[in-house]
DNA sequence: GGTTGACCTTCCCATGATGGGAAGCCGCAA
DNA sequence: TTGCGGCTTCCCATCATGGGAAGGTCAACC
């Protein structure tokens, strides 16, 4: 089995889904695979050390258009690490920042369930934050979120309901 | 101009493009919208109001199917507090937890750019930890440590068949 | 030999949210 | 009336991945 494998050997050894593999052939991602006279692709170690290679980078999160670049810098003996340093330090830039974004949101909505009861009554300061608009960081005005903590809550009304037509 | 608008303008007044507006029609998130005689969707600041909702909720990162059902709870005066709630709180954990995975890849990457010279010679143990795997933390000879995808399956039976044209 | 069933092939479609652009109609102002 | 910009619908693209159909291939078993 190690010489010769079919596209699903070749995707249970490297981790790549044979759909992916093929996909990834059909974008010039990775080479053209050799053919048996059946038509099946046929791989061989190095084929699979390179789908490795793939898989490893994509659980890292680079897109597929820099793992294009990173596989080119992999087999070119001339390159520098600092390029590939570069690609990786930016590439960190971005897995970050996303990250903050994602914290930066959760960070908003935690604020807005903090001051929700939860309980069986409709008032809910998430709701009335979507309504109103995010709360800026230190408004002016923004009566929002801390208006109740958790006395004396007569048993509201709704919200101004969407409806028209 | 208040109380009748364009979509150009019911975009700009509730910071939803035009495009997206049409496509929240389009898949029933908003209900259509009315008619001109021209054609032309005619917007009022009820719809507005409400294109506004979707996209603060967008803005938190909230999928367009739980916006739909937001927009349910929103509307619905018998909604309990602790629906919303527990709709945001699991929202939030789903943010933490794609901000826990991108920060895990950085973090890995990290660790390989900080042993990488970034100089003009090629070695560079980015590369390296592509191709051998994922650096476990000071794994000796990492051979194949992580195999995924290759559990729970009945071994096939299917040999590498010789046949190469 | 024939059957079976897992495997392979290609091709099309779907996701989620958004945008680009074409072809053609509408509205307002000069 | 001409002109321009906004509106309409419809199709395509993104990014990475998967599902599934229709049909060919392969190895094993009876």
């Amino acid at each position: 089995m190690g010489i010769a494998m079919n596209i699903g050997q070749a995707a249970e050894a490297s981790g790549v889904s044979a759909k992916m593999i093929r996909h990834y052939e059909s974008i010039g991602l990775v080479p053209r695979a050799d053919r048996r006279n059946s038509g099946y692709r046929d791989y061989g170690p190095q084929d699979v050390h390179r789908l490795g290679f793939v898989r490893r980078a994509r659980d890292l999160g680079f897109p597929l258009e820099r793992i294009r670049v990173l596989l080119g810098l992999w087999g070119d003996p001339g390159r520098s690490s600092a390029e590939v340093k570069a690609l990786a330090l930016s590439h960190i830039g971005e897995l970050e920042g996303k990250a903050r974004h994602l914290q930066e949101m959760a960070g908003v909505l935690r604020g807005l369930a903090l001051s929700c009861d939860g309980d069986e009554r409709p008032d809910c300061p998430i709701i009335a934050g979507l309504e109103a608009g995010p709360v800026p960081p230190s408004g002016p005005c923004t009566g929002r979120p801390t208006s109740r903590s958790s006395s004396a809550k007569p048993p509201s009304r709704r919200s101004p309901s969407p409806d028209r037509r």
